[in-house]
Order: C-alpha cells, then sequence, then structure tokens
DNA sequence: CACGAGATTGGGAGCGCTCCCAAATTTGAT
DNA sequence: ATCAAATTTGGGAGCGCTCCCAATCTCGTG
C-alpha cells in the first residue's frame, strides 16, 4: 500500500513501474480494448497496488470533460429548504450520481448577486459536462442561455416556455384530477384548493386538475373557493383565513406543506378536521404523516424523479442533444384520515 | 458581446485581442501587481467585453487549486433528508460558497457501497481543496485518512476522537442544561429525556446537560426517565411509548423531530400537552412551529454554522493547518407553547 | 548623459492527462 | 518459411493555464 505515494502519483509513475509506457497505462484504465490480456493484469495490479487515481484535473483538461453534473435550485422568494420536496430531489439526484460515479456540484441560487453570477458560474469551461436545473422564475432565464452553449441542460419540472429542451415532470393536471375527484367521490360539496406560487406549470396544472375534475362532474367553478398561496406553511396558514368565509367543507392544498398551514389555520377557527372541513394535499412528504389527523396525499415519485432526471441528463451529455427528452411520472393517491375517507365511507355504508 | 465565440475563448486569446502577451493577462486576473494601469484597463475591457472566464480544469491543473470544496453528509441509517436540519445546514454551507466563489461538491454516502468508495471519490486529486465531513460513524472514519494526507478538513460537531482535527460544533451541553433548567424553574418533577442516536458527541453531550441541570438543583437520576432514540420522528414515537410507563411530566427531547414522533405517542396515549406531559426540543427547525402545540425548543445557529465552517476550512487551505481551529457556538432557549410556561407563569402569580 | 534599480512584459517549461499516428510485434494464410 | 493484415505498443503534440526567469522599459540620480 502505497498511502505515503499515494498523493503525488502520475500516470507516467504507474508506467514506470509496470513497465510499459504511459499510453499504455491510459489504455487499461480507460478500458480501451487494445491491450493485451497479460500487460493488463500487469498494469492493473499496479494501479490497485499503488492506489492511484489519475487526476481529474488533468483528465478534464485533456479530454473536455469533467464527470461532474450540477443541480441548480432557486430558493425563490422565503421558503426552500424549508420545504422537504427539494432535499428528496437533492437526495435522489445524489445517489444517481454517485451509482454513475459523476460528481454533484450543488448551487443554490439564494440572493440576488448569486442571481446574477449564476450563469458564469456554472456554465464555465472545464467544469461541468451538463446541468440540471429546477424550473421556476430564475430556472426559465437560465434555460435559453445554456441551449446556445449546446450544454446538456434537462430542466426539472415543465418550464413555461419549453422550447427543445429536455425536461421531466410529474403528471400533475392527473394528480390534482384524483385528488379533487376523491373528495367528490367522498360527498363533498364545496371543495376549495390553495394553490402553489403562481407562474409555475406545476401551479397551473395542479389548478387545471382541480377544475377538469370538478367540471367533469358537471360542478360549477366557484372562483371564492380558489385561493393563491405559495407552497410555504405560513402561505397556507394566511390562505385558508382568506378561504375559511367561503365555508368550504374540503380544501385541496397544492402540496403537503400548504395544507400543515392551512390546517393550523382552520384549527385555530375552532374547525375539526376532518369533521368540518377534510384536506388533501400534493407530495407525501414526510411531514405528511406527523402531521395530526395524518394527512391524506397525493404521492410524487420523488427520489425517482431526481434518479430519472440524471439518467436523462447523463444520456444527453453522451449521446447528443436531439430530440429532446420528455418524461413524465405518475402519481398515486395516498389515502390517511384528514380527508375523512374511513368516517365518509363508513356513513354510505349505512345509508 | 462574443456570445458566439464565449465557449472557446483562451488567455491567449484574449491576449491576442488586447495586444499583450498571455502572462499579462494571465495576470490582470490574478490580480498581480506588477501590471501597468492602462494595460490592466484595456484587458479589463476585452475579458468584460468579451465575457472570458478562464477554464477552469486548465486552471486547476497548473495551479493546483480548484475552488471546489466538499461536503460529506452520511446519510446514516434510515431518515437523513427528513430530518430539516441537514437541509439547512446544506443551505448554509452552500451560500458561504457562493459568497467567497468556492464550487460545492455534495457528497451524500447512502449505501455501504457509497461508504466504501466515498474515500477515493473525495481525496481524488485534481478535484476538491477542502472538505466539509458531517461527524458521526462514517465521518470518523474518514477524518483520519484525511490528516495522513494532510488534506484540509473541518468536522461537522464535535468528532468522538478529536486528534488534531479541526472542527466546529454547537454548546450541546450547555442547551441541554437550558431546556433541563426550564422545565426545573416551570416546577415540573419527573423530567425524562429521549436521546438522540448513541455514539454521537451531539447525543452524548444533551445527555450529559440534561443529567447536570437535574444534579445541580439536587435531583436524583432516574434511569427509567432516559430512553434512547435516533433522531427521527418514529424514533421519538417508540421511545416515547417506552417513556409513557413511568410517568414523566416533561420531556426533554435530543431533536424537535424527535418531539414531534413522542408528541404523537402522547396524544395517541390520551393526554394533553403541555398539561399532562410538557416537551421540549432541540434544534428550532422549521416544523417546531408547525407542530400543535408549537414547540418549544433550543435553537442552533444552524445557518450560521455551515457558513462558519466555510469560511474556517477556506482559512485553513489559504493559511496552513496548524494549529487545529475549533468553534463552539451557542444556542437559545426559544419558548413556545408545548413546555406550558404561560399556564404555569400564570399559576405561579395566582399563589 | 550615462547608469543602475525597479517596474513591466514576454516566452519557455510544465502541470498530468488523452489522442493520434507511426513503429513494433504478432497472427494467419499461403 | 513468407508476407500482408491485424494487433499491440510507444512517443509526440497538445489541452489552457500558472509560474519563473530573462528581457525590456522607465526613471531618478550623480
Amino acid at each position: 500500500m502505497g498511502s505515503l505515494t499515494e498523493s503525488n502519483l502520475t500516470l507516467e509513475e504507474i508506467a514506470r513501474i509496470s513497465g510499459v509506457s504511459r499510453s499504455t497505462v491510459s489504455r487499461v484504465i480507460n478500458q480501451h480494448p487494445n491491450v493485451s490480456q497479460d500487460v493488463r493484469q500487469r498494469v492493473q495490479a499496479v494501479i490497485e497496488e499503488t492506489g492511484y487515481l489519475p487526476n481529474l484535473a488533468a483528465r478534464s483538461l485533456a479530454s473536455k470533460k469533467s464527470w461532474m453534473l450540477g443541480l441548480v435550485l432557486p430558493r425563490s422568494v422565503s421558503s426552500f429548504f424549508s420545504d422537504p420536496y427539494f432535499p428528496r430531489l437533492t437526495q435522489g439526484v445524489a445517489q444517481a450520481c454517485n451509482q454513475y460515479d459523476f460528481t454533484l456540484a450543488l448551487f443554490l441560487v439564494g440572493t440576488k448577486e448569486d442571481e446574477q453570477k449564476i450563469f458564469p458560474r456554472v456554465s464555465r469551461k472545464g467544469m461541468l459536462d451538463g446541468v440540471l436545473i429546477q424550473s421556476g422564475q430564475i430556472g426559465e432565464k437560465l434555460i435559453d442561455r445554456f441551449m446556445n452553449l449546446k450544454f446538456p441542460v434537462v430542466v426539472l419540472g415543465r418550464p413555461l416556455h419549453s422550447g427543445d429542451v429536455s425536461y421531466i415532470d410529474v403528471d400533475n393536471v392527473n394528480g390534482a384530477f384524483n385528488a379533487v375527484s376523491h373528495l367528490i367521490r367522498l360527498g363533498y360539496k364545496r371543495i376549495g384548493t390553495i394553490t402553489g406560487l403562481p407562474g409555475s406549470s406545476a401551479t397551473a396544472d395542479r389548478i387545471a386538475g382541480y377544475e377538469k375534475a370538478l367540471v367533469e362532474r358537471g360542478r360549477n367553478l366557484d372562483q371564492s373557493l380558489i385561493v393563491h398561496g405559495d407552497f410555504t406553511e405560513a402561505g397556507g396558514y394566511y390562505a385558508m383565513k382568506q378561504l375559511l368565509p367561503a365555508k368550504p367543507d374540503a380544501v385541496f392544498a397544492a402540496s403537503d406543506l400548504i395544507a400543515i398551514g392551512a390546517m393550523r389555520a382552520t384549527r385555530e377557527a375552532g374547525l375539526n378536521i376532518p369533521e368540518d372541513v377534510a384536506f388533501i394535499g400534493f407530495d407525501d412528504v414526510s411531514i405528511a404523516t406527523y402531521a395530526d389527523p395524518q394527512l391524506t396525499t397525493i404521492r410524487q415519485p420523488i427520489g425517482n424523479f431526481g434518479i430519472n432526471a440524471v439518467e436523462t441528463l447523463i444520456d444527453l451529455i453522451e449521446n447528443g442533444i436531439e430530440p429532446p427528452r420528455r418524461i413524465i411520472m405518475d402519481t398515486e393517491l395516498i389515502i390517511r384520515d384528514s380527508c375523512g375517507a374511513a368516517r365518509r365511507m363508513e356513513s354510505l355504508w349505512k345509508t
């Protein structure tokens, strides 16, 4: 174990030790076929023995590949990491990076200043092979610039103006549709919704799904039952205060965090959940099960979402950019207590 | 705006355009003093106009610096990103990296396989200038190996066996002491605790603080009031089930997440919070305010913790390694509803 | 007006790798 | 055994930067 020399080992050094040339060692490392069986083994042995790993910077410089992927997350307005969605996403991305032997560079865009500097930082030559960008305000501005550079990009969540860009999204329309249909099925009459931050496709699609479900059942859309939130707990709380006068008997919240906030406002108003107002969220993050009552919600495959995104990006990097890849993932209705399914079903039996 | 040429701009090219040599441009970029005023301005102008940024790989290779920092987080056992602590920490680290123009590489150690590969991955030449490691099982194993390589490391949280390593920690003993003292002051008689995952200094120190507070007030330590958890909600839930038979009237939980779980178990047992059992948590993550009742807790300066860690690491990188830096940050008692302070104080007034 | 110190500039060498091409070796068919 | 074809190997030329040293330029001074 050359643990002492481990630090300044070079290709040339490995070549000297194994009695071959620099090029041959390089071939062994890069799995190039044109190396005889016994030479390959001999070199392999030396590499293992010494714990040699090629210098990343040198390799990147020569090959124009860095085996690094970027993940750009805008920490829009207030919260961001207070919503467990992003950590889960990040985890999925990190896991996939590990699996494919890529390194993950994380860019959290916080301040206005970060926003200014983010593009040069990320697009800088010799740094990243490709980038994952969360859709939304900041993300959208970056997409075109990356596309212009022919820089491999995969957008997380459908961008509002998707030209030729590859993206991965969850079927938000259908998820919301299923959520609201579930509430209709349970017999709720005045179903309200608290939306996400306006200006994102997720928000728009979830509203569309909500409306579609009501319309298909021949219900009228009542604008007083639609209140805009921002994907935060506090936002949900204040939105619910606005919604309460409209006397909803059930609410579809555009995220679990919104639902948690809305339930807080509901309890404060002295109402019971789900007897007086039923709730259903979106995401199925861990707090959904910590809530009291536990939250019925639309589960997103968040972890797989990240993994899929990385796989798509790597494919883009290795096999070129056309045509754009587009992946839409399915959601799943998770029934817990906040929708009152148990009680409602019971009463249905009785009638 | 040479947006088209932006991509393959080199030092040499900038030199040609500004009519000086490669070396001079390099000096301008690296703020080397020996450049005349007017040449500097001329070159600066060309750089701005073309949007040139040095190739990172080439720069790293030549200078042996990468301007990249690593953050290694072991996703020990079950949860990890389900605890909002780590996202908050990551955010602080990312923010500081932005500020100091470093790039953040995130390493989440998930599987056993990751654990095997993490060291070569991270210590690989030409990749990182330094690394931040979360203390704990996996972290501890890595520390020595990095120290041997003279690789700059800052440990997040005091490592169990801290040799010459630099670390940053929060005053866990004092935090726990203040929490429990607060409960004592409010008149609780049977104060239990649910600990974190055994084997970390944070867990040990919080237990020490709990015991210190009790002992200083002349209370006896009752082992049946100490139950071990693991920093998860589910862990808190099951720990509380174990603790309930010991009839505690107040509980100090080693994290907010534990407290949330413990409160769930308490409610299920038909007890009221804080009338029957009061709670106090640790961390002050966002879920502390989403809980019902809102959680009294010990606030950690998590974001600043990350920022401080990065600053320490950069200092280490730039100014050498001895002596090891050690930073201990203070905590703060945040009084909300779960400790029953309001009611207790009220009743104190009456007497 | 010549001279040397100090400021400024240019060019070579090299960081450690990949990639290409030519040289050396092996193989197989005659 | 012989020669063309295929396989294997070695070395040169970069990749785009930094760093060092030598060359050049600027002055102030005697």
